[in-house]
RNA sequence: UGCGGGAUAGGAUAAUGGCAGUCCACGGGGCUCAUAUCCCCGAGGCCCAGGUUCGACUCCUGGUCCCGCAACCA
């Protein structure tokens, strides 16, 4: 067994990976802190004397992918690469450096993922099923999980494809649904017998709990996947009715591929494999990580818990591979206090801020340090720059310049003397403090002991005062200079994970020989050279015009991008978190926020397409639940339609029956909270002004 | 509504039944080698209601609100 409860460093290699990023979109401030946090981690282990890897690679497969490329009429494989080598320039800019960086797509992780199966299938985990797949004739393709809806057997409640989630509640498997239509073109679907594969994730119940009680990281991740299990696990559907993925192993699966969630975090063993290739097994043997004895952590997202804390290891025991040691599920950020939406441009994006021409590690810094790790952290310029210029300036750019130009100007270098033992005793508090943060994995942690020794430095050079001393007391003054300079380089090293540029430069600056990235915790200790150059400083001010100017950019944008959404419908699995909660009061209806009048003319023949209808609001009541959802009945002349409307708040739902709508007849049929959908009333603007006619349309007529 | 997490000063964060502490921001004063650091003083807080207890931020019950996940502004 891998997992001892020993603390970090241990004498077993590490591996720390983060949540693979998807590559299906640009980088923004959410995905950089978990990729930062993994960073600085793994650099944590490294000062402590851990050898530690850290590895990662581009989530490639996937529906939105597929559905993406196609769009754009490319092939999916080329249009993940294309994100893929983005974020591979990305990473460096922001010091987050992969020993090894790869990508599902790749000949190793689909070897490796396919043997993984393999051997799962030969344990007997895997089992086949015959299961009715619902097949849309019109769209000539298959469809799973929530492209199909229907009628839920068991209570004959309306339900999807995979749950019946306004009835009873039970989970469905394929082909049991009643009635089954697509959601793609509202067509009812056919049934076609397919065999899929299915992992038994159920056999693993009592290995999971044990797991889980072992398992380090953040209270969420070790917490949450209980509740899954007591609830109990059901099996996992692992193979997909698509082309663009990795092929089943073996002759039988032919048109199968494996679920992305199979590939993905197998990843992390690829990319392992592949830094363990170059490097050579002498070095770092990924083998030794992943299936003899090794520390393995993993930084996600809190949104992927269940992934990496239940099927992830359940794979890896069904295999006879090593089970994670810790899971750090990082909270989200916000931004403003209110949610990141990409779709609303509401967002920090990776580019933009380096464009602003900010030090990566000022975002770095405060990324880890601003709250704990499952915290959710709101981002906002004013916080940056208050961080930046109060701790990274104030404290430890200060005490670093200070003393170092002190010791210049006097001394020309590091004053001959010995550390005196307070300062030597306090700058070892510190190192304990990192080492005990690294072990509750806390980044802020990291980053307080650091900044904490440079207030200590700050308050001591103070308190004893040296600019009195160099006359009177010369031999005194030479050791409070002595031990500042070594109070700076401590903080150095102990700043490394998390600003590693930075802290090189004050490597540089003492005249050290090397890589800062390379030192230990020990070396806090160590006499920095006898002489050096005059130092220079090495963080600046954030000036408030600036931050004025940032905020107004970003409001801006937010402003434009919020009038020209809802024009594409980008599809289901739009991961992150991207809440629309938006509606607040931007309630300025200048021309200028009115949404720009389409460019593209469409023909007559198009617009016929559109069927609206004269309706007539039967009934109106709001959705149990549902913030803003009312369901309608609308008779629009052959029949009744139900609607649903994000109506509820906005109308007196009282006064609605009677009145006069345009309802659009031939809208895609939708499922909003377990409610079906078929049809949608037009309004306008913020308020959901109802469109209606004004003269003697009668109820069921065609607008045209 | 189900599940999980949470609510401590303007913001962030400690305190496992014993005087509610720390950092930033704020008001006043002092020092000053330095990118205004450090020191002193001040103002300001336990979500609400019950209960257990000599004593509750802490334990129990009920409620309110926030954040995620499951389902949303068709």
């Amino acid at each position: 067994m891998s997992t001892g409860t020993d603390e970090f460093p241990t004498d077993r290699p590490a591996v720390v990976t983060c949540g693979l990023p998807y590559a299906n979109g640009d980088l923004h401030i959410g995905h950089l802190r978990g990729y930062i946090g993994a960073d600085a981690y793994n650099r944590a282990l490294g000062t402590l004397g851990q050898q530690s890897i850290y590895v990662c690679g581009s989530d490639m497969h996937g529906t939105p992918v597929a559905v993406n490329a196609e769009q754009q009429g490319v092939d999916p494989e080329d249009f993940a690469l294309e994100w893929h080598e983005q974020y591979e320039e990305t990473f460096p800019k922001f010091n987050v450096e992969f020993d090894n960086y790869g990508h599902t797509h790749d000949e190793t992780n689909t070897e490796l993922t396919q043997d993984i199966v393999r051997t799962l299938d030969e344990q007997g985990y895997v089992y086949e099923k015959e299961i009715q797949v619902a097949y849309d004739p019109d769209a000539d393709q298959y469809l799973p999980d929530r492209y199909v809806e229907g009628t839920c057997p068991y209570c004959g409640a309306k339900a999807r494809g995979d749950e019946c989630d306004e009835g009873c509640q039970r989970h469905l498997e394929p082909g049991e649904v009643e009635d089954p239509k697509s959601t793609i073109t509202g067509n009812p679907a056919e049934y076609r017998e397919r065999t899929h594969k299915f992992f038994e994730v159920s056999e693993f119940a009592e290995f999971l709990t044990d797991f889980l009680d072992d398992l380090e990281g953040t209270s969420n991740a070790r917490n949450q996947p209980r509740q899954w299990i007591e609830d109990g696990l059901q099996d996992w559907c692992i193979t997909r009715d698509m082309d663009w993925g990795i092929d089943y192993p073996g002759d039988e699966g032919e048109d199968l591929v494996l679920y992305v969630w199979v590939d993905a975090p197998i990843e992390y063993i690829s990319s392992t494999k592949q830094y363990s290739e170059r490097v050579g097994s002498d070095e770092y043997d990924w083998e030794q990580v992943w299936r003899e004895e090794g520390d393995i952590v993993h930084f996600i997202g809190r949104d992927i818990i269940q992934h990496h804390t239940i099927f992830w290891p359940a794979m890896l025991e069904g295999a006879g591979y090593n089970k994670p040691r810790g899971v750090a599920a990082t909270g989200f950020i916000t931004i403003n206090g209110k949610g990141l939406s990409t779709s609303r441009n509401r967002a920090v994006w990776a580019k933009e801020y380096l464009e602003e021409g900010f030090h990566p590690d000022l975002l770095r810094y405060y990324l880890t340090t601003t709250g704990g790790l499952q915290q959710d952290v709101d981002f906002s310029w004013d916080a940056f720059q208050e961080k930046v210029n109060g701790e990274l300036v104030g404290t430890v750019g200060n005490f670093w310049y200070r003393s170092l130009l002190f010791a210049y100007r006097n001394y020309e270098g590091t004053p001959k003397a010995d550390v005196s033992e307070d300062v030597e005793n306090r700058i070892n508090g510190a190192i304990e403090d990192v080492r005990e943060a690294v072990n509750d994995y806390s980044l802020r942690g990291v980053g307080a002991a650091a900044t904490e020794l440079a207030q200590f430095g700050n308050e001591y050079i103070q308190r004893n005062e040296p600019w009195k001393l160099t006359d009177d007391d010369p031999e005194q003054a030479a050791q409070v200079i002595r031990d500042c300079v070594q109070i700076a380089k401590a903080v150095a090293v102990l700043l490394e994970p998390i600003a590693p540029d930075k802290a090189q430069g004050l490597w540089e600056q003492l005249g050290e020989e090397g890589e800062i990235a390379d030192a230990h915790l020990e070396h806090a200790l160590e006499a920095p050279p006898r002489t050096f150059e005059e130092p220079g400083e090495l963080f600046e001010k954030i000036e408030d015009d600036r931050v004025a100017e940032l905020n107004e950019k970003l409001e801006e944008r937010v402003a434009a991008a919020a009038d020209d959404e809802e024009e594409e419908d980008d599809g289901d699995e739009e991961t992150e978190n991207d809440d629309t909660d938006g509606d607040e009061a931007d309630d300025m209806a200048d021309v200028d926020d009115l949404e720009p009048l389409a460019e593209d003319r469409i023909g007559f023949e198009e617009f016929q397409d559109v069927d609206m209808r004269v309706g007539r609001i039967e009934t109106a009541e709001g959705i149990e639940g549902a913030d803003d959802l009312a369901r309608l009945e609308v008779d629009i002349g052959f029949e009744t339609r139900q609607v649903v409307a994000g109506i509820k708040q906005l109308h007196d739902l009282e006064e609605l029956p009677g009145e006069k709508c345009i309802l659009l007849a031939n809208m895609e049929p939708a499922e909003l909270f377990g409610v079906e959908s078929n049809g949608m009333i037009l309004a306008a603007g913020d308020e959901a002004d109802l469109l209606t006619t004004h003269g003697d349309a009668e109820v069921g007529e065609k607008v045209q």
